[in-house]
DNA sequence: TGTACATCAGTGAACGCGCGTTCACTGATGTAC
DNA sequence: TGTACATCAGTGAACGCGCGTTCACTGATGTAC
């Protein structure tokens, strides 16, 4: 046997993900090279391929793992729609704004995702549909497909929203897109309780 | 006087806006360097510092021009309900989502803009709230804060999207986020005529 | 119990390459006389 | 009209540096006997 038991090894790589993350969320991921990104794990240079076949294969590992983590977030909270409107209201927070690094991967890294090609964007993919499924899952909406609907059209505009509140440098600006954002993102989550009177038109 | 009239120099740096944000629309900020940001306007590397100062200054450069180019095809919108729904529709349309090229600058950028600092974020500052507003001018809304409210969800929910369809790898999924995103943007552009009763609750 | 060996996670120097930037230069033109 | 000179947009080689990746090595441990 090796001088360590098979946890040791996995244990380094799970730092590596999670590390790795954080810089290229706070860094992007032509932001940072190896030599960084394995000095922020406590290693140095060599060590990086025992644990990935190459950057791009860190890459999609890195999306798959913070899209999984997001997902398992978003599914743990309990159901009703004090939920959404919590999860909403610190998605949306300056908070969450002001942590880069410690955020959520979508809005820090999509439009670069959108143009890695393969291996990322398939585990981006598989990684979306989850996160979409179980924020589907929380809002109170009987049916499946508008349930789903409303799911996308929520995260679409919470990421958009926290990427343009981080890129203004004007603060008040900021905060009223992340307010705007709230008030239009609890409308998609949460339907006026009235039925309408053209359901079927 | 020297062997080009003072138009012609002009007209090379507006050449070298127009390569350059096609080449970090569809290659990132990081992901090409002066030597391919050179030559796609035909010059050779020396010529760019008779242009601009630095890369950064160049990105500066790039994202102002981008936003207010956008702001005037906005604002260039007869107005009324229907250009609303024209310019929607065509930016949430699958040739705009894949054409990142010579599309839209907030949806090919908008992260990484976020962590640069100072001089492009001032400057992306600047040409979103011109944007918004030249979007507010064309929602049928009477009270200004809301329609200045509604161009940002509007704006955010569009961005996210198209991101969010170019990020995924497969095309119904993607196809259906922009079309969600259509429906749920005529939403918030154009609220429902009949008057709610409880505006002032 | 003591010694020789196998394992393998991590080390650190080295590779060729493209990066952003600098700078001495070229050469087509307009001006001076 | 003809020649010498000034201008300056653009050229292209060079700079030091960090990139992603490779690889011979180290050294702490467990196993064999």
């Amino acid at each position: 046997m090796a001088r360590y038991g098979p946890e040791h090894k996995e244990a380094t790589r799970a730092r590596m993900l999670e590390s790795a993350a954080r810089r290229f969320k706070s860094d992007g991921l032509d932001g940072a090279g190896i030599a960084t990104l394995v000095a922020d794990a406590g290693l140095t240079n060599g060590a990086f391929y025992g644990h990935f076949a190459s950057k791009d294969d860190l890459i999609a590992s890195v999306v798959a793992q913070q899209l999984a983590e997001q997902t398992a977030t978003v599914a743990a909270l309990p159901p009703g729609p004090e939920s959404v409107e919590m999860f909403v209201g610190a998605y949306l927070s300056p908070a969450h704004r002001d942590d880069v690094a410690g955020g959520c991967p979508n809005a820090a890294l999509l439009d670069e995702i959108g143009r890695r090609d393969g291996v990322t964007r398939d585990a981006y993919t598989k990684g979306a549909r989850r996160l979409i499924a179980a924020i589907a899952q929380h809002l109170d909406i009987g049916d499946e497909q508008d349930a789903q609907d409303r799911a996308i059209a929520l995260f679409a505009l919470v990421v958009g929203s926290l990427q343009t509140a981080r890129a203004v440098s004007h603060r008040e600006l900021s905060d009223r897109i992340l307010a705007t954002a709230y008030t239009h993102a609890m409308a998609i989550a949460a339907p006026p309780a009235r039925p309408t009177r053209q359901d079927t038109a």
